[in-house]
DNA sequence: TTTTAAATGTGATATAGGTCACGTAAACCG
DNA sequence: CGGTTTACGTGACCTATATCACATTTAAAA
């Protein structure tokens, strides 16, 4: 089964679960396909979940009072995406996840999130290397906000995911790199 | 002592753990007092410990090629300080973390936390809570920085921190928004 | 206290990037 | 297939913020 073996090598990444822990870890997830275009998570909303990507594209963001979108994040396969927020804190979406293809994702509520980390001290062990990683990630963007202009980012965006370049369009780009799609269109065409 | 009841507090908010527990888990900090202006991660040295702040203020920085200096985070009692990503991947530190005020802090060195973790199931607990606040809280201020200007940035630190204001001087609260000294200044006098 | 260094304020000017407007091309759909 | 939406390009102009230069005020050190 093609999700489930995603799965457990993503785990496997990071720690280590016998087979039996595994299938009674990945019993929990619910699949979930959806279609582009698709909305996972709706601003204003309860959240109760995290996606993790098996194939396809999502993006998370956010939608200012001027109408104006900005990215926080692509989850390509092997990512997971939710309102982390409003997920932690019980709060409302303030942010939306919806698909730019279609996606196979598997769904993870975060009752059972917490739930397994207590029974189980690998799966734990698996989301504390999980959440390190995206913090860490996180700083290197922020720092690249402010030191670097916005070809920079776009550069630097690309040579880490080449992908991206033909799977979304740019106007999309630009909402990530939080620029205009004017000025995106401007950094390879003069 | 002081020292140990802030830890043990701050512990509490996010774990449970009993006393002989706690005893344990601190037994492995070493208590360390910096004056201002020392410097307690050198860019470009090896890093292995975190750093829990008892009393004064720190502040973990990146100096691009121009000299320019970006504060990542300013330390506070009961927050935690280090280069993470160093950290995490056993590479040389790219940031720099020193001193604003005289400072009391716990050093917790990385293979005693894997440990920790690894034998108190509750401790590991508690640091996946403590990077899962400080994920969604580097998300928040990207999200800022790609949404408000300088001076919203400005009154959304002080009104998060009002302490700062009397404790930093203004190049450095620029420096965390990102923004130059001068235009700092200007927010505010005009 | 005197001396020196650090922090702050402010004018003049430069620039990256935003906004608005409009045109074209490509993708989607009935 | 034609029509409609979505993506993209580009000129003209605007604005927030950077940079440089220098004065002033405050804090640290001797």
């Amino acid at each position: 089964m093609e999700a489930k073996e995603t799965l457990k090598a993503h785990i496997g990444k990071l720690a280590v679960l016998t087979d039996e822990q595994f299938d009674y870890f990945f019993s929990h997830f619910k699949k979930q396909r959806f279609q582009k275009g698709q909305t996972i998570i709706t601003r204003g909303d309860a959240v109760d979940c995290e996606y993790f990507v098996v194939s396809g594209c999502l993006k998370s963001f956010f939608v200012n009072d001027d109408l104006k979108m900005f990215i926080l994040q692509f989850a390509m396969p092997n990512w997971w995406a939710s309102d982390y927020n409003a997920l932690y804190n019980q709060t409302k979406a303030a942010i939306n996840v919806d698909c730019i293809t279609d996606a196979e994702v598997l769904c993870l509520t975060s009752a059972d999130r917490e739930k397994l980390c207590k029974e189980v001290h690998n799966v734990e062990h698996f989301f504390r290397w999980r959440t390190n990683k995206g913090f860490v990630a996180a700083q290197k963007r922020l720092l690249s906000f402010m030191n670097n202009d916005a070809k920079y980012r776009y550069e630097e965006l690309l040579k880490l995911y080449p992908e991206l370049y033909n799977m979304v369009p740019k106007h999309l780009i630009a909402a990530y790199l939080g620029v205009s799609r004017e000025t995106l269109s401007r950094l390879y065409h003069s």
